[in-house]
DNA sequence: CCTGGCCCCTGACAAATGTCACGGCCGGGA
DNA sequence: TCCCGGCCGTGACATTTGTCAGGGGCCAGG
């Protein structure tokens, strides 16, 4: 490994500063590694990575301002020979999914060991994918979303904890449809209630997307 | 900074094996600061704290076995030399008052900048006490839990999402007094709903503790 | 000792939530 | 062409949830 080179260059996103500084010291340790951006958003990613042009970039998919899949599918369409990592803290199945749908090389969460880390950057450099094989098991298993569009327009809406009636109003439904599709997700999510459904949607990252 | 003098040893406890990993490798920059003991899970603290001796505990809130709070005070009890500096993901008012509560020295959300963390546990180490201002002026806002005892433990049970009808044959209540204890705690976080309680009562963390 | 306040418990009632059966619309086979 | 299946939209109905008024126990202050 590392031999004489030009290093892989890297840019960090993550909304937690304290990590995203621990990750940049992290992988600074590693000779043919070298961090040349960070930001804390995900609609700075893109001018940030025109700027500072990586060779590959780490996502989290939790941040403000664009969410790491969409962030991924901006980059990829921006500069396509950059290539995206996604490193995230919650092994949502869905999450998975979506970012390689949008077009990411590799999907590792948090609490894979730390010395794994520079390896997986490396492959994903060198054009290999690189998926946390348990989670991929899970995907398989949680499979596609159930739900139909307006299903999950309705449960993306009811998050804010608002009344029927207030779902109603948003989506300029009658009370009875909101209702009705609610209760078509309780069915599909196996849930209870709809909080439940809720959670459960959440949980397999169906609700991804604005 | 940083003279002759011995190391400051520190322990690490965070579930995320990448996250605890690269805060080893950021504090490890500092010549002045040694990470002696890493551990996943909050029930490993205090062993793993009686055979390295560290000067200085971090602590995640979040974590398996025995959250960060309670950590912090077995540790207190165990090894009362060694001061806590608890760092969390979540800014949650109520964590910082029960942390304090519980004997902790210092308290850093996961969002303040890295370079900021070394001074941190060189104050804590010193002796001095580590507040994150914004933090503070929140927990004042925030107060201490308006919710009584049997509230909480109502509003507790409830996370796992079952019917009110459940919820009592588990507490052996009525089902009248669940509800009305679930009203009193809806009225008291001003929420719409007990979903909306729910997540009030969590943001500030009442409903800590089991 | 009485009184007031707080918490806990409970049932009756009103309001929201979840279920169901139905009709319209569209696209893909027989 | 017709039929079938899926999705969307809707209202009537049963179930669950939230509110209210009230009773009993306990403790601190007068």
């Amino acid at each position: 490994m590392s031999g004489g080179s030009a290093p892989i260059r890297l840019l960090l996103a993550d909304d937690q500063a304290l990590v995203r500084g621990a990750l940049a010291a992290l992988l600074s340790l590693e000779e043919d590694l070298t961090v040349v951006a960070e930001v804390g958003r995900g609609d700075e990613v893109v001018p940030e990575a025109r700027r500072s042009t990586p060779d590959v970039a780490l996502l989290d998919v939790e941040m403000p301002g664009l969410d790491g899949i969409a962030a991924t599918a901006a980059l990829r369409a921006a500069l396509p020979t950059c290539r995206v990592l996604v490193v995230t803290t919650f092994g949502r199945p869905g999450y998975l999914r979506r970012a390689m749908e949008a077009g990411a090389s590799g999907f590792v969460v948090k609490d894979t060991p730390a010395r794994q880390l520079a390896d997986a950057v490396r492959r994903v450099h060198a054009g290999l994918r690189v998926v946390d094989p348990t989670l991929a098991a899970e995907t398989l298993a949680a499979g596609v979303s159930p739900l139909t569009e307006r299903e999950t327009e309705v449960l993306r809406t009811a998050r804010g904890g608002g009344t029927v009636a207030d779902l109603a109003r948003a989506l300029h439904l009658s009370e009875g449809t909101v209702r009705n599709h609610l209760s078509a997700a309780i069915g599909k999510t196996g849930a209870r209630n709809r909080a439940d459904a809720l959670r459960v949607a959440e949980q397999n990252g169906w609700l991804l997307g604005e």
